[in-house]
DNA sequence: CCTTTCCACCTCATTCGTGC
DNA sequence: GCACGAATGAGGTGGAAAGG
């Protein structure tokens, strides 16, 4: 059954021969600076000219044995590269990222009675093994990123950490090395050559058996402009110089003898292991009862739902989930996330909506369209509003005072244009207001100042109006932007002070200042930033916030040089030798005090670097902080920096920032 | 005189490597 | 960890040189 090489006469190929690669349809580009956005789009997707197939399946072809030989494609396309194979023969293995093709590949392949597998995943996404042949046209150029990437010598530090990132022709064929025995390979020429000379590890330079160079207009039919040579590895070879080196000038004739040693044994089943989820077996097991209750229950910010009815979960998950989503084009999801609907099941989503409840109640709705009876667990609907408070006293600003001249203290004024202007602009024929022009404004609920124009209502804020307007009837003076959390709160701001005097905190904390600002940031149930000028006493802020708070374990985070000043500090004020400690060795993490003391180099650094680099003292510390105090902000500015990294690694309850200067020059 | 091949150069997003 | 610079390209173009 086995065709013809050279011969390309219409067979069971012919359906999937016809489907055109992403590559060879995408138009030209005009320079080079396109050359990745166009990456992006076709996939790097370029079919292997049949000629081409054939002379790799030459190599191969010629190995008979009384087994199915199993062969794999890490990018199999169209299966340009499996088109020689016999169904009694071969078992044929391919993935590819592009579904439509995996799809037609399957059913073609399955029609013609192959025993073949074919997967929708990245070449990322699998760790082949046990594989005889490995016949491979990777895509060129594409960058991998992924934490599944299996430890191979081209891989690089990637986002994902050490060994997550590579490159897509490298790792293609690394892979299929380390698959498969043999291993017939399509490469950029400068690839080929750095791999056969051992430039990307000593084993693919041992296991080299010959590079045949392409003609240089190889893929021109494709519409891709590219050198490309096929190397061919084997299992080993006897001697070095076995190696066989050739300019290929003619596609029609098979490639040379170059003795790989075929392995007529076979050890178990070759596999392709995907580590993406397997839809193999059901998903959904309990059984049909017909009971269409659905319990609402919570852990932590999730929401959870348990079922008595195998149907009534499918019917429910699959309309709140409603569908698989995957990563992709760039696009990183959040850790944990498959399903489009699943943050539906996040109650800090319904949290930050005007009307939580209301949209809560949407959720039960739509449990209740597909036939669910949602019950809402015990004590579910007062978690819920717990955290409704707690988070709407979150997003209440802090109190802010500024000092304002002209508009901005009344609700009525009127201004005098100073020069002539275009109301809007940014528009074309936008109306003038000429030098002179007495304007009414009209203080709306947003801050901002409404007036009228020819019948039509325009808005400015303070500081445009400000800026373009002499301003009438207001005198300067101090103006109240935001209230602040003390006027909406009061029963628990007096609650707060009355317990800073008992503690005696106000006897060191004397600035009248520095106590209303200690009550108005611990009204923030899990923190804030405060900016304060050098000089104001942030040290004792900080740790007034600690023993207020009264949170059993306090954790102020300086630079190392600080923590003597810090001590210092304590030692002028009344609190126990016994009530702080500062962290400098792993014992210190099992002895924690009310207030501890570490810097923020000591944070990121391992507890002990030979046991593991992991394991550092914010690790150690993770969850077991109350109250979390970190000094000078500003080194904060980095999010993706160790010591910001290490600091959120900590994830303390409630979590304040002191800064003397939070925005950088 | 026409066609093909070769070569230098263009341009820029992206990645990789290095020194501090 | 960070900033910065070098390297690179499933490329493209125009003109010179070589070939027929």
């Amino acid at each position: 059954m086995q065709r013809d090489l050279f011969s390309f006469e219409r067979d069971w190929y012919e359906p999937l021969r016809a489907i055109r690669s992403l590559g060879s349809q995408a138009p030209s580009i005009a320079h080079q600076g396109e050359l990745a956005a166009a990456r992006r789009q076709h996939l790097g997707q370029f079919f292997t000219p049949d000629a081409i197939a054939a002379f790799m399946w030459s190599f191969v072809s010629g190995w008979k044995v009384n087994r199915l030989i199993r062969i794999l494609d890490n990018s199999v396309g169209s299966g340009r590269l499996l088109q020689y194979a016999d169904p009694e023969r071969h078992a044929v293995y391919g993935v590819d990222v592009h579904a439509d093709v995996i799809q037609q590949c399957q059913k073609v392949f399955e029609d013609v009675g192959f025993h073949c597998e074919f997967r929708q995943a990245g070449m990322e996404d699998i760790h082949p093994a046990r594989f005889d042949i490995a016949l491979i046209n990777p895509p060129f150029s594409i960058h991998l990123e992924s934490p599944h990437l299996q430890t191979l010598e081209c891989t690089t530090w990637g986002r994902y950490g050490a060994r997550t990132s590579a490159l897509s022709h490298n790792y293609a064929v690394h892979q299929a090395l380390e698959a498969a025995n043999i291993v017939v390979a399509l490469l950029p020429i400068t690839t080929a050559e750095s791999m056969i000379a051992g430039e990307q590890g000593d084993r693919s330079k041992r296991r080299a058996a010959g590079l045949f160079e392409l003609p240089g207009d190889a893929f021109k039919l494709e519409g891709a402009n590219v050198r490309t040579a096929v190397v061919v590895f084997d299992r080993y070879r006897d001697r070095p110089s076995d190696f066989v080196r050739a300019v290929v000038d003619d596609l029609a004739k098979p490639g040379p003898d170059i003795g790989l040693h075929f392995e007529d044994r076979s050890f178990g089943e070759a596999r392709l292991r995907l580590q993406k989820l397997d839809d193999s077996v059901p998903f959904i097991t309990r059984a049909v009862t017909g009971d269409k209750s659905v319990m609402v229950s919570h852990d932590g910010r999730r929401i959870r739902l348990s079922f008595a009815c195998g149907f009534n979960e499918a019917m429910v998950l699959n309309t709140v989930l409603v569908k698989r989503i995957y990563s992709r084009d760039g696009h990183r999801l959040p850790r944990g996330f498959r399903y489009s609907g699943q943050g539906l099941l996040d109650m800090e989503t319904y949290l930050v909506q005007d009307d939580p409840v209301a949209a809560f109640g949407q959720l039960l709705d739509r449990i209740g369209s597909v036939g669910g009876n949602p019950q809402l667990a015990p004590g579910f609907m007062e978690h819920f509003r717990r955290r409704m408070r707690r988070s709407a006293r979150q997003a209440i600003p802090l109190r802010h005072v500024a000092w304002t001249t002209g508009a901005g203290s009344r609700d009525q004024v009127s201004g005098i244009a100073k020069e002539t202007h275009k109301v809007d602009a940014t528009r074309w024929a936008s109306p003038l207001i000429k030098a002179g022009d007495e304007v009414q404004f009209d203080r709306e609920a947003d801050g901002r100042y409404r007036y009228e124009l020819h019948g039509v209502w325009y808005h400015l804020s303070v500081d445009e109006l400000n800026a373009r307007f002499a301003v009438e009837n207001v005198s300067e003076g101090w103006e109240v932007v935001h209230e602040g959390l003390c006027a909406r709160f009061p029963d628990q701001a007096a609650a707060l002070r009355s317990r800073v005097k008992a503690l005696g905190v106000d006897q060191w904390l004397d600035w009248e200042f520095q106590v209303d600002d200690l009550v108005e940031t611990l009204l923030k149930p899990t923190g804030c930033v405060v900016a304060w000028e050098q000089g104001c006493g942030k040290s004792r802020l900080a740790l007034a916030l600690i023993l207020v708070s009264g949170a059993k374990h306090g954790l102020i985070v300086v630079e190392s040089r600080l923590i003597e000043e810090m001590l210092k500090e304590i030692g002028q004020l009344p609190i126990a030798a016994d009530q702080v400690k500062v962290i400098e060795s792993a014992a210190d993490l099992g002895d924690l005090r009310q207030i501890n003391l570490i810097s923020y180099e000591r944070l990121r650094m391992p507890v002990d670097k030979a046991a593991s680099a992991r394991v550092t003292y914010a690790h150690r510390l993770r969850r077991r902080i109350g109250l979390l105090v970190a000094d000078e902000g500003e080194r904060l500015a980095n999010p993706t920096s160790d010591q910001s990294r290490a600091l959120w690694q900590l994830s303390a309850r409630r979590r304040f920032v002191l800064t003397g200067s939070p925005i950088p020059n």
